[in-house]
DNA sequence: TTAATATTTGAACATTTATTAAATTGTTCA
DNA sequence: TGAACAATTTAATAAATGTTCAAATATTAA
């Protein structure tokens, strides 16, 4: 129960990374399947996904070590860099009612 | 595992309000001992906190669902609306070496 | 080499966020 | 009433964010 003021500025940095509903619709995807390259991935977005755009949240997710990835060919296939972090995600159910 | 769209703006909704070191450091001490009133909150936070950024800080947080207040004569006291946003520690102590 | 595809990069812009200081409101008490 | 205190509000400003478009960089294939 005890975090250092470093844990916590850590912590802030990366919540800011994901605080964000394309952002953590791109991890619930590939949660779900993983390495995915960027087209793909902009599809399972869905309506609006501009590859830009994509490609901008994936280099932030990216850097601040989100986010890995691996090139082959001409695609960027991403990957969750750390999976615990999906945890988030049942804290996002249980708490969602607040 | 499965998520609305809804659920994600509104978990990402919530994300963004705490995703700040001073507006985790909030909810820390809140977890150990509530309710607790501005001026004690801004002295737990520790040096250089001043009494109007945390005043600010605390309105976002209750404006966004995340916290609460009662007004007991001249101060008024904060406490987590619900605590089961305090998961996300153990999430950030799991995931913090990412 | 040229064309086509996948992705990144950079600029521009609007929007939001965090911080600080000054002014204001509300409450208690002498 | 008015002085003292707690907290909020407002305004000013700087910094970060998200989005879109256009241009640039790889990589592959014709």
């Amino acid at each position: 129960m005890d975090i250092t003021r470093d844990q916590m500025e850590h912590a802030a940095k990366v919540l800011k990374t994901i605080a964000h509903p394309v952002k953590l619709e791109i991890l619930k995807i590939l949660a779900d399947q993983e390495p995915m390259d960027v087209t793909t991935l902009c599809g399972h977005v869905g309506m609006g996904c501009q590859i830009s755009m994509m490609s901008h949240h994936l280099a932030k997710m990216k850097d601040n070590g989100v986010l890995t990835s691996e090139k082959h060919g001409k695609q960027v296939f991403y990957s969750i860099a750390n999976r615990n972090l999906l945890n988030i995600f049942n804290c996002i159910e249980n708490c969602g009612d607040a």
